[in-house]
DNA sequence: TCTACTACTTAGCGTTACTATGTACTAGTA
DNA sequence: TACTAGTACATAGTAACGCTAAGTAGTAGA
């Protein structure tokens, strides 16, 4: 799974930003919520560091009522434009893979 | 892409080869007619020595009319139980995935 | 002889997810 | 007060894997 979900976790990330800013703590929960049970607190905060360097995302630091400060998440456009060829990339090699396993070669 | 193939190439190539024994060359080739057209060779000739040192195949070296000696690999019982632990892995994702694009958080 | 195609090998690199650990803030409780 | 648990983020080090680049080796045809 681990290797599997190189990539393909980025794209998973920004897809769940599309509509709703998320914060990595919520994030994190959402993700295991969906069955991704064995990801690493470590990963994501890792991972949203990287797509902020990039560009993908605006950051809002703001107050939480339980605990320290939040940093909020809002995709942008480069960040949708990402999502996009993400969307192209994953589905080209879904298809592959369902035609293989129809035993297409 | 690269980073989105990073443990599915393994499982295609496992795939590849379930039917019919393959080599090395022959793979690449293969991959290449169905759109993987950047994979490159050794990437290709790197996997094959991790599957067989995985013990997910079985090798054999055959003369070529055409060149160097061929190693033709083949699927064995531990691959084929590798392909399918893949192909559940893969199922899920999937899965997952198609949710997220039809905007089902 | 030179080129092109076939066929395999390997050293070094970059990216990404994981492990492990640490910091910091709040609220509840013994 | 001290302790625990939940919330929230950060980061150093590691492993896996695909890519780049370069090489070796065999055959055939110009």
């Amino acid at each position: 799974m681990t290797e599997m979900l190189k990539g393909t976790l980025e794209g998973i990330v920004l897809a769940l930003l599309t509509g709703s800013p998320a914060y990595g703590y919520e994030i994190t929960t959402l993700l295991r919520a969906q069955g991704f049970t064995e990801i690493a607190e470590g990963t994501v905060y890792a991972l949203l560091v990287r797509i902020e360097q990039k560009g993908l995302v605006d950051v809002e630091k703001r107050p939480s009522e339980k605990g320290p400060p939040r940093k909020v998440y809002t995709l942008n456009a480069r960040g949708e434009k990402e999502l996009d060829e993400f969307w192209n990339t994953w589905s080209f090699l879904s298809e592959r893979l369902e035609q293989l396993r129809k035993g297409g070669k």
